[in-house]
DNA sequence: CATTCATGTGAACAATTGTTCATATAACAT
DNA sequence: ATGTTATATGAACAATTGTTCACATGAATG
């Protein structure tokens, strides 16, 4: 039960990850994505991003397994990979949406 | 409705709370303190990492609102701030064990 | 096949970030 | 007040990362 195998392993793993959703851009295309199938082109137009660089984080983005991708004659379409990335941006919304005090805006997020 | 004014900025903020996790070394904290109230010192010979590198991070992991700290006496000690950021964890890790196979546990998500 | 449209990728550079070292602050004890 | 223990912080440097540019790949169409 040495603690610098597996679970070491998964930290880095789970860094990784987090690492990956941390930056802007690949988050603005991550939410863009998530519950809507879109072409690449269709969210560097969005985003106002370069296709390159939409590309280049769309890589990153699936490399992590935060997306997946489905081609259709020329174009790729992109998803959110499944539903734990989704739980996981509602959860880090409300969490930033939580002031010390009580009383959260009460209408819905 | 601008898209950006107020969304984007919460965007940046969603991206700068993944960053402080997308670091293996916070990541590690971050656990340690996940259910646990434990002072600077005993997280330090848990990581193995430098007094100074433990108070940086947990700086930034408090700036993030991720932890709290809490003095007692000469020791301060820290915890994971709310439920959200355990949620997280846990979800990720789910989302890290998956395989591309279907077949999830069947029951509810 | 050559061309066009959509997307992917390597290399280089710019910008950001992690880590260390030295020192500061804070609480307690003598 | 001085010393000791525990934690925080600023500055400097090393390492990592984001972005662009030029070009490669792949799929459709004439």
């Amino acid at each position: 039960m040495n603690p610098t195998s597996q679970d070491e392993t998964r930290v880095d793993d789970l860094a990784e990850v987090f690492r990956v959703m941390g930056d802007a851009n690949r988050l603005r295309i991550l939410v863009l994505v998530l519950d809507r199938l879109r072409p690449v082109g269709e969210i560097a137009a969005a985003t106002g991003l370069s296709q390159s660089l939409v590309s280049h984080n769309l890589g990153r983005l699936r490399a992590s397994r935060l997306v997946r991708a489905e081609r259709r004659g020329k174009q790729v379409f992109y998803v959110a990979a499944d539903q734990h990335v989704r739980t996981v941006l509602r959860d880090m919304l409300e969490h930033i949406g939580e002031v010390d005090r009580p009383g959260p805006p009460l209408g819905r997020a």
